[in-house]
DNA sequence: CTGAAAGCGCTTACAG
DNA sequence: CTGAAAGCGCTTACAG
């Protein structure tokens, strides 16, 4: 078994004083050139790397990040986390994830762990059950600690911390309006997350664009069976023209409910939903969707954490809205326009 | 701003020493019961919490486990991890997450990292690239440093550690003999992971099931483009009747491209592919897939690895197999057998 | 230019 | 039963 060489040890070997090893390594200008030279050969040749419980002890920084993820099968995580390690692997910072699995009781654990000191900063997404219950008061003990925290995605809070997410309510109203424009009036949302602030914000968004003399249809459940009774009274009944699916499930139990009962898409039914690119393209019709570009979610909340852990962001809390991009597949075809 | 207290604090507010505090916490015997009462009293008030990168640097544990992510917006990964850190949490370890991306360069240092002391234990899955060069160097070093390692998924390399994973050649050695059983026998694979252990692995035990006096069918290209074209030769000039698809791409693309050309799934074509259930039933048709039980390999694996970090497990390494099970929907349906 | 000393926040063998 | 001392591996203000 190696082990790592340690300063004292080095500096037996090179007969000097620990201090001066230390120094020298650090490339003061308290140390004659000709030691840091012997110093860095010797460090060098043992692969001499600096304990790093050691340093973090001595510095009172972890050089640690805190991610706090609701639910990591969710792929929009999974790859918000890919940008957030991207961010802080060129900063030299270690990535700790925590997984909450949307339960309140297992967020509180993490939170009340976050605060020993394991970790210079926080990214978190808040879990479900923690926005239903609207009890927030384990975030802010984190923020009592002085330590800094960065919601992201889900950031529909009164929290004085900074923010990184998408505008939730304008891709929905957004993508209402176009619709409309394209001819269609009626038009629905499915959705499982309708008591959460992403998904209310949404539901905001698309009510926003219809306005007020307009039928709303709207199959909300967060049971999948329930739900599944909704879409398909909008779809058979209400006959819905488009759909627009507010989170995976509900985007595609719309789709397969609507591949079973023999409504085409997108000749009868239209559908855009928030789904991954990296599927949508590969269904049958491929599925219009909205991107949310979570890779650079992940990055700028990273960044934002950053700058406000070395203190060169020190102004008041910034709400920052990444943009996102409808893309068009099949399912929102239209037929080409004829000249008269 | 909030401080831990720390135990120098803890112990002049009871007149008392550190060491006596210190005991007191730690229900050391040699603490008289009142004393033991009045310090639990007060650190329970003051919410004291001991330093950990303190008790780090004294017990030269870090209460921390690496974790070797190769591509976390593979569904497959991310599951993994979930289980691992479900393991991990029950044992108040905490994990520290390293993304590959499927780069060498870029898992020597995080190897390299490894050694350094931030972690006690290791679980890695190797990189795709690091398997095609066959440099495995950074690894060994890691073992080297008596950290122990254990490898998940990506497991078939000689090397002398713990390994969790699915017996890849078994899966599609059963599928292909499902299939030839229920009297199909012109039977393809798909696959973009060919150079790959586990790839391999899966195409060997197709080959095996099939038999040297078989006609193999194999569309293999890790580019897009190439394998698209070897699909459809597949699929129009050789009309296989089934296709066992080795990953999501090109299980997925199998799929696109039938229903591009119009063949029928699954009246003219079958197909079982290594895709995530929770997308698999929502397909129109529904795809048969291999359940490959993601978070309970991480679960062993982790369960493998604190086994190796308390001493509990000193023996051989081992190799574990974690069962794996096709699960049949629409996309493997054969008609209803008549009676005669 | 070099080194002894103090200290980061703990734990623990030892003395009293 | 309590406390002083040493030490984990580092950094840094201070003395020489």
């Amino acid at each position: 078994m190696k082990t790592r060489i340690t300063l004292k040890e080095l500096a037996k070997l090179l007969n000097v004083s620990v201090s001066t090893v230390s120094k020298a390594l650090n490339d003061s200008p308290e140390i004659s050139p000709k030691t840091i030279e012997r110093v860095k050969e010797l460090a060098a040749l043992h692969k001499y790397r600096p304990n790093p419980t050691a340093v973090n002890l001595k510095s009172s920084k972890s050089g640690t990040i805190g991610v706090l993820i609701p639910n990591i099968a969710n792929s929009f995580f999974a790859k918000v986390l890919s940008g957030m390690e991207e961010r802080a692997q060129r900063e030299g910072l270690q990535l700790i994830t925590y997984i909450s699995n949307e339960s309140h009781e297992r967020e509180k654990q993490i939170a009340e762990m976050l605060t020993a000191g394991f970790v210079d900063g926080v990214l978190i997404a808040i879990a479900e059950e923690t926005q239903r219950k609207k009890e927030f008061d384990h975030i802010k003990n984190i923020i009592q600690y002085d330590i800094p925290v960065v919601l992201y995605d889900r950031i529909d809070f009164d929290m004085p911390v900074d923010k990184v997410g998408i505008n939730d309510r304008k891709v929905f109203y957004d993508a209402t309006k176009d619709l409309q424009k394209k001819g269609l009036s009626k038009i629905g949302i499915a959705t499982s997350i309708h008591h959460m602030g992403v998904g209310k914000a949404r539901i905001e968004g698309y009510r926003e664009a219809l306005g007020d003399n307009h039928t709303f249809y709207l199959a909300n459940s967060a049971k999948k069976e329930s739900l599944k009774e909704k879409i398909l009274k909008m779809l058979l009944e209400d006959k819905v023209e488009a759909v627009l699916g507010s989170d995976f499930d509900s985007t595609m139990l719309t789709y397969r409910l609507a591949y079973e009962n023999n409504i085409r898409i997108p000749e009868d039914l239209k559908i855009i939903g928030f789904v991954r690119g990296g599927m949508a393209k590969y269904l049958t019709p491929s599925l219009s969707y909205v991107d949310q570009s979570p890779h650079k979610i992940g990055e700028t909340a990273m960044e934002v954490l950053i700058n406000r852990i070395n203190r060169k962001n020190t102004g008041p809390k910034e709400r920052i809205t990444i943009a996102t991009e409808v893309v068009h597949y099949e399912s929102t075809q239209f037929p080409e326009k004829k000249l008269l």
